[in-house]
Formats: C-alpha cells, structure tokens, sequence
DNA sequence: AAAGACACCTGTCCGC
DNA sequence: TGCGGACAGGTGTCTT
C-alpha cells in the first residue's frame, strides 16, 4: 500500500495526536508482522512521545524511553480512535494514551513491522545506508545521472530501488515515467541527462500532489481519520483502467521485477 | 557488485 | 454458489 505519500500523511495525521502524549498502555494482539514484535517495545509503557518523523517509508517514534520504527508494509494503516472502540479484524496493535485516545496499527498482510531502538533510528540497520529523500536537494540530476551512469537495470527498477532514492513504489514509478515521457523498461545508462532531469522533476511534483491530497488509496489505505486518499483520481497510467491520457492509445500492464508496470507504448519512448 | 527470483500473508476479483 | 488462479501499495535475503 503505502509509499512514501501515504506515510507522509499518516506521519501528518498522527503528530498533532501523539506529541507529549504519555503512553498507558500498550496490546500486542498480534506479534507475527514481517519480523516478530520485539518484546522491548511493551517497555514504553509509562513513556511519553517527544517526537514523530519520517525516514523513507518509515515512521520514528522518539520516547523518553526508547524508540519505535513503524513500516506500514503493503498494507498497513494507522488509525486514532477513542479507546473503548472496538478494533477491525486487522488490528495488531494498540497503544493507548492518558488522554482517552489510542492508536492502532491495522495490516491485513501483515508485511508490516514495529521495531523497537534505544539509540537513534537513523542508525538503525534499515535505515542508515538508504539513498536520499526524494524531496530533498539532495535528490538531484546529477546524482541521479551518477547513480545510473553504471547500471545495465531498466530505469523503473532503479527509481524503485531505496538505494537509488527512497519512497518511490510501484505506483508513483509508473506515474513519474509517464510523466517524464520514458519508456520504463530503457536502460538506466542509456537515458540523456536531459530526461533524467524531466525524470527527477516527475518525482518531485508527483510525490508533492499526492501528499497534498492525502495519498492514494486503492484498497486499503486510509488516513488516520479513516478518510481515503484523494489522488487515486490523478492517476495516469497504473491501473491500466483507461486509455492513455495524452494520446488516448490503450495502457500496456508489462511485468518488471515482479511488479506490473503500466506505460504508454506511444508516449513513452 | 549487480541483477533477478523468492518469500512473507490475506483479501478480492474474475472466469468457469 | 464454489473453486482455482491471478493479482495487490514492500523489501530483505538468497541465488545466479
């Protein structure tokens, strides 16, 4: 599900609820996520949150205590509700705090994770040898010109990969080539650093919309409020539910690494 | 080092 | 109505 929109909003809806909230208690209804819950994490009961961020698609939980490090997986969610309402199906998960909220974590897949650090998450082994944030200067044409200049990979594959630079999933691959007018299977060292540079100003204003909108939901997803993401209307190509906005063509669906990419074969050289 | 395949898990949808 | 198969927003780890 999520990519790096959907936890942006999430991280959003969450830190007005959660910052100088003290924890009282903490349920681990369901341990087996994609690694097991790790048992330190009910140690923070009793512990008050300073502060939330994000770090690719992980959300950080800095307590007094410990840290949390949150994935949403494929199919995660986060949600605040009043403590006594009942949980859906899916709820692994819930953290109740001193001012009569709680917040529940719901992943029908399960390929989500809670990790628990007592020093900086930043440190942590799936965090620190990521590439760049998307949105950051960091994330350039130069960089993204001397990430491909050696690779054979096509160039979605690349953009997908956190090493490349984080956050980008399959949906916002497929919108972000489209938008760049490339086709995703081309070489990375074979694209001019002039598409590079329509490519990396694709992510940049594809990602900043969805945020804006509250990410995209298809299924699962929803807002801490519960409410749906808005930019599934602002789709493109992934879905393959209509033809090509640009030229009105068919949408190709090709395979790419297991994932299914969407693409206009006449836009999309 | 880099590329590709596979694994983890549940739900939904489509064709027969 | 039921059943099997394909497919779904991610990513660490293993194999080539």
């Amino acid at each position: 599900m999520p990519e790096l929109p959907e936890v942006e909003t999430t991280l959003r809806g969450l830190q007005p609820h959660l910052i100088n909230r003290t924890i009282t208690s903490i349920q681990i209804k369901q341990p087996k996520l994609r690694w097991p819950v790790p048992a330190e994490i009910l140690t923070l009961q009793q512990a008050t949150i300073n502060s939330l961020s994000r770090r690719a698609k992980y959300i950080l939980m800095y307590t007094d205590q410990g840290n949390m490090i949150w994935h949403l997986g494929m199919s995660g969610s986060m949600r605040l509700l009043a403590d006594q309402q009942p949980g859906s199906k899916h709820e692994h998960i819930k953290i109740t705090l001193h001012d009569g909220f709680s917040l529940r974590y719901i992943d029908p897949r399960r390929f989500g994770a809670l990790l628990y650090t007592d020093s900086d998450p930043l440190c942590h082994k799936l965090i620190c040898d990521l590439g760049p944030e998307p949105l950051t200067e960091e994330f350039n044409t130069e960089y993204l010109q001397q990430k491909c200049a050696t690779r054979s990979s096509p160039i979605k594959t690349l953009i997908m990969d956190s090493h490349t630079v984080v956050g980008i999933g399959n949906i916002y691959a497929c919108e972000s080539l489209f938008l760049s007018g490339i086709n995703p299977r081309t070489k990375a060292c074979k694209i001019s650093f002039h598409r590079l540079e329509k490519l990396v100003n694709s992510i940049k204003s594809v990602l900043q919309q969805a945020i804006q909108l509250g990410g995209t939901t298809l299924q699962d997803f929803t807002q801490t409020d519960g409410q749906p993401g808005y930019f599934a209307q602002k789709l493109n190509v992934y879905g393959n539910k209509t033809a090509c906005p640009n030229c009105g063509k068919p949408v190709s669906r090709i395979i790419q690494a297991q994932r299914s990419t969407f693409y206009c074969t006449s836009c999309q050289k």
